[in-house]
DNA sequence: CGTTGAGTTGAGAGTAATCAATGTGCGTGG
DNA sequence: CCACGCACATTGATTACTCTCAACTCAACG
């Protein structure tokens, strides 16, 4: 983790406040690297402040019990994380992790509140996140409840490629491991990739090395059952 | 549905307003009365504005097809509903049934949008909100997730004794049907009645006529596995 | 007395998790 | 350069859970 500049236009706060809050929140504001792979905070841990993603992706996540997790969503430059640690609990209660070299702004909680108090246009900024984080994860709960497996990887899918987008060729620009799909649609391992093969057998998937292209959208859809 | 007093106590808006607005505030609300079983809002109607439930008890759903319905949570006197409507979508993503009769204020949007501009302090209240909500939402998505069902039934009824509390004699104060609780657990009618059927046997449930009770909370918990 | 509808129970089917076995690639050390 | 081991990918077989469907009971009501 080491101090930078910070892109002032990918960064929430900076993109949110007022022009007269901008300098003091250069100076206040830190930025910190993360290795592919790194936890940038844990579920437990004291919550010391919030984070600006502004290069690089994340996912969030909680676990149940030592083995099993469930990633919440993903996260990527612009986002915010570690907003969940207000109201209540002093604690984080997920963790966030990095799927690809990130970097983030931190800012403490103390200047934060102060900036919110101070600036109310960045408090219905953030009110705004809240309200929609919300409704996806609500729409997400019902969407894991009801739906069937298959249904939840194929959603898995389309979130992920709405999320990071696809490369010239089409082939999901982040390179994300089946694990992290199961996890995301709340299955296993192994049933992702009984679903991929089927679905490479009938060419609706493709998949090159780690990456993986999505040939036939409308048959994903159809996995997809009211 | 009809026009009353507010009891100030009991609403969000009134409680965590500056005391210059509270006025202002009677004079804008609205009170509506609603039968049990009555819908507040439905999913898809338009976003008018904000309820705050000063009596009764409601449940906030949302569907999956035609069929099946998800109980996302349970509110009661104090809460806030409707405030999903904030972000994106003027539409309504959830639906509100009312589980006994109910009185509510209503505030529209632009009158809330003023008061939360005017009023640092409420729109800090209602983030915290937003915040708490989101938190548990997570926090059942994952349960819901990775539990099993039995489990998910046991944290239903804790989670309903949570929100509505027992009677003198440890009864759940609420009346709520086995559908409701499979609805909210994310299982069928008919699971939820086999397993009060066994619990019943073993004397760690009992029921009298609608009401429930819980006689030994241990052994509930033990249907908990991590 | 028949009908309706909700409460209750049982049998069967289907899905997905778990478990186990095999295959594959890669790095390491001899 | 080869042999070995380890971790991860892949696949098949089995198990277990829970949903679905259907039947039955019972009470209320016309």
């Amino acid at each position: 983790m080491q101090k930078e500049d910070c892109l002032l236009d990918r960064c929430f706060l900076c993109k949110h406040s007022l022009p007269a809050w901008k300098s003091l929140i250069e100076l206040k504001k830190t930025t910190f690297s993360f290795k592919k792979g790194k936890k940038i905070f844990q579920e437990g841990e004291p919550v010391k402040g919030i984070f600006f993603i502004y290069e690089g992706s994340v996912k969030v996540t909680m676990n149940w019990g030592e083995q099993k997790e469930l990633i919440l969503r993903f996260a990527k430059a612009g986002d915010v994380l570690g907003h969940r640690g207000f109201g209540g609990d002093p604690f984080y209660p997920i963790s966030a992790t990095a799927l690809e070299d990130c970097k983030v702004c931190f800012i403490d909680n103390s200047f934060l509140e102060a900036s919110l108090i101070a600036n109310p246009a960045l408090s219905n900024q953030l009110m705004q996140v809240f309200a929609q984080e919300l409704q996806k994860a609500e729409k997400r709960m019902r969407d894991l409840v009801h739906m069937e497996v298959k249904g939840r990887i194929v959603l898995a899918l389309f979130e992920i490629i709405d999320a990071f987008g696809t490369d010239e060729n089409g082939y999901i620009s982040l390179q994300i491991s089946r694990q992290d799909i199961a996890s995301y649609a709340g299955t296993t391992y192994e049933t992702v990739f009984k679903f991929f093969t089927e679905l490479t057998g009938k060419g609706i998937l493709s998949t090159s090395g780690k990456s993986i292209k999505i040939n036939d959208p409308k048959a994903l859809q159809s996995f997809i059952k009211y």
